[in-house]
DNA sequence: CCAAAGATGCGCT
DNA sequence: GCGCATCTTTGGG
């Protein structure tokens, strides 16, 4: 007979391997992964916490295009986009580090942009306190992660740990906890200069979320839906 | 040395 | 809300 923390641990492992993703989600095509990963929860442990992000927003890359780390060639800190699907690419963006995964197709990657603190009964409950360890200053929940680099510091992923190796259900996975997402906006990347294939809609965000991400296309003056955005229903 | 798939605060509308 | 200047750290030529 298992003590109840031995039982509660059982159940936490066994719910991990049912929903936790596995290599073949990441095997299709880097946009349809793209769009898959909305709702998905990336669970880390930190100090013997786990901390969670539903994931809100994220961005398709390809080797065979202008924007993509893959297209300016193979060294070994891009190693890891050409590495089996599923295999995780950090890197570090104007000093912070950027989670991304590899997908189907040599060099083809998704850039995981941005997410919201999910809480369940998996998590901690400091959780919220261990995120905001990160910044200096006290932040309100939503902008914990709201930001390629601000998600990666919130759940205290590094690219020394993480970079070119694969999830792993006892320390960092993506779980599928089955959250709705009825809306997906797509439109244009963030940070790409013109010359470098920007107009491309590899962006996607969960249309219920579009106030938390990164940047919101909805309430732009100037980008138009139809030209600059699309909303795709589920 | 400097470019790079950022984040922020500030001033303006 | 938007554009812009400025800060940030690392890997690669």
């Amino acid at each position: 007979m298992l003590c109840p923390e031995s039982q509660a641990r059982n159940y936490h492992f066994i719910l991990q391997q049912m929903s936790q993703l596995h290599a073949d989600f990441f095997d299709n095509d880097a946009q349809l992964v793209a769009r898959a990963l909305l709702g998905k929860v990336l669970r880390h442990r930190y100090q013997g916490r786990w901390l969670a992000a539903r994931i809100i927003e994220t961005e398709a890359y390809y080797a065979g295009e202008r924007a993509s780390h893959s297209s300016l060639g193979y060294t070994s800190a891009r190693r890891a986009m050409f590495m089996p699907a599923g295999t995780i690419y950090m890197y570090h963006a104007r000093g912070h580090p950027s989670l991304n995964v590899s997908t189907q197709g040599e060099g083809d990657a998704v850039l995981i942009k941005s997410a919201i603190p999910y809480e369940d009964s998996l998590t901690s409950p400091d959780m919220l306190r261990y995120m905001n360890m990160a910044f200096p200053d006290e932040r309100p929940p939503r902008r914990l992660c709201n930001g390629q680099t601000l998600l990666c510091r919130a759940l205290h992923l590094s690219v020394d740990d993480w970079n070119a190796r694969q999830f792993d259900a006892s320390h960092f996975y993506i779980d599928d906890v089955r959250l709705e997402v009825s809306r997906i906006i797509q439109t244009t990347r963030l940070g790409i200069a013109a010359q470098r294939d920007a107009h491309l809609l590899y962006r996607f965000i969960d249309y219920d979320y579009a106030s938390c991400c990164t940047k919101n296309p909805l309430t732009s003056r100037t980008l138009q839906e139809g030209r600059d955005f699309h909303i795709l229903k589920i």
